[in-house]
DNA sequence: CGATTCTTTATGGGAAACCGTAGAAGTACG
DNA sequence: CGTACTTCTACGGTTTCCCATAAAGAATCG
């Protein structure tokens, strides 16, 4: 079993039955951090001291407050330590339900398991830390089948950065000279217009108003 | 102190500490459940064997699983449990943070209390707890400054709803005719028009796409 | 290389949204 | 009752968006 493992969880009473559960499955003395900055450094100091950790576990929102942080949240805590400690595995624990978001941790962070915290969360996360420790990844079915369901049309780059561009404020006839300006093609507004529609024809949505809604919802932007 | 207190959380290991902190505050077996139905059985069992609960804690978001619930969130848990029991003491302990969520919590359900799941949320409960016990609300200031600063501006009845029509695929243009068949006021196309271009105006947003954007991180719609 | 297919771009007509104006209806108050 | 004020409604001109069509350019494949 896993030696040295990390916990990132802002939430103190959610932290401390980690630390809990941890020392019950035989893992003494998790390290522990309620800043994404915190839980850097430590596995900066674990590199240095040639006891890395081996098992980061951490929660993907942590709350904004006077200590001005680098870090804020667990995606970009994630990224920062990978690039600090490529072999770490990571396992996210979190309420977090939105699909595409979910989606992303795997596909673009790399992670190794995902266990929302509901109910049953104990015996699941037992189970991913095991698995994560035998070298496969968890990656819970259900969680996965409703990315499926859920995620009927696969949206790409382009089509969310117009997405974010027009919730951002521009106007449909604004975003060719941003596509220009920044030199990311296409860039004629026909083609604005066209990825727009087909979005919303596959969707059948009748707006962009309720397309925005639905990625809000989603989690893609 | 209270003697009776139910904890509604679908969280294992959040229900857990929970039911654990009661205790070390010398409340002895404290009720439990993870379903919000399971919730609101026991409250109405307390009234019946007349032992009621005096106070319920309960997050706001659960998990949908296999079994079908009649009550989906702590919402409705809320007002169900107010109905059954008009002077339940209720503090709702959730890592919800949009404003107008938590606005809607106290203005409309009465809740008496609100800790938001985060650093030191365990001394913030305690401090609630007591607050409500003596008769006063707990609202934490910096909850409440949140509020005033990103809510710059105060949507009424009326512009919820047709924000949340368009948000739905219902286009400007059909808005009027829903009006007319549900009988709200005002009814015309302008009135509808004259409202966007003004909550436009004063939050600064160029298009309807934005305005959704910033309803959904609010949590208005 | 040519043929096919897909994507991007250009264009224009029609629909919807935007915006200002003006009149009608309702409300508050002396 | 009349005046001032606000809100609602109706209308028209302008802009933006929507959508179909067609041409130009890139990718694939025999």
């Amino acid at each position: 079993m896993f030696k040295s493992v990390l916990i990132a969880e802002d939430q103190e009473f959610v932290n401390i039955s980690l630390r809990k559960a941890f020392e019950d499955l035989g893992i003494r003395e998790p390290g522990s951090a309620y800043y994404c900055d915190e839980a850097l450094k430590k596995i900066k100091i674990g590199i240095r001291t040639g006891r890395p950790y081996e098992l980061l576990i951490t929660d993907l929102s942590f709350e904004e407050d006077h200590c001005v942080q680098e870090l804020s949240d667990g995606m970009e805590l994630i990224a920062a330590a990978r690039q600090a400690q490529p072999d770490l595995k990571v396992l996210v624990f979190s309420a977090e339900d939105k699909p595409a978001v979910i989606e992303r941790l795997f596909a673009v962070l790399g992670i190794n398991g995902y266990v929302r915290k509901s109910r049953g969360d104990s015996q699941k996360l037992k189970d991913a830390i095991e698995s994560i420790y035998k070298g496969s990844r968890y990656f819970p079915s259900d969680i996965r089948q409703a990315i499926k369901q859920k995620n009927a049309y696969a949206f790409n780059e382009f089509e969310i950065l117009i997405i974010r561009l027009l919730s951002q404020g521009k106007t449909q006839k604004e975003i060719p000279c941003y596509l220009q300006e920044n030199k990311i093609y296409p860039q004629s507004l026909s083609s604005v217009e066209k990825h727009l529609n087909n979005i919303k024809t596959v969707l059948g949505f009748s707006n962009n108003e309720q397309l925005i809604a639905y990625c809000k919802d989603m989690g893609i932007i």
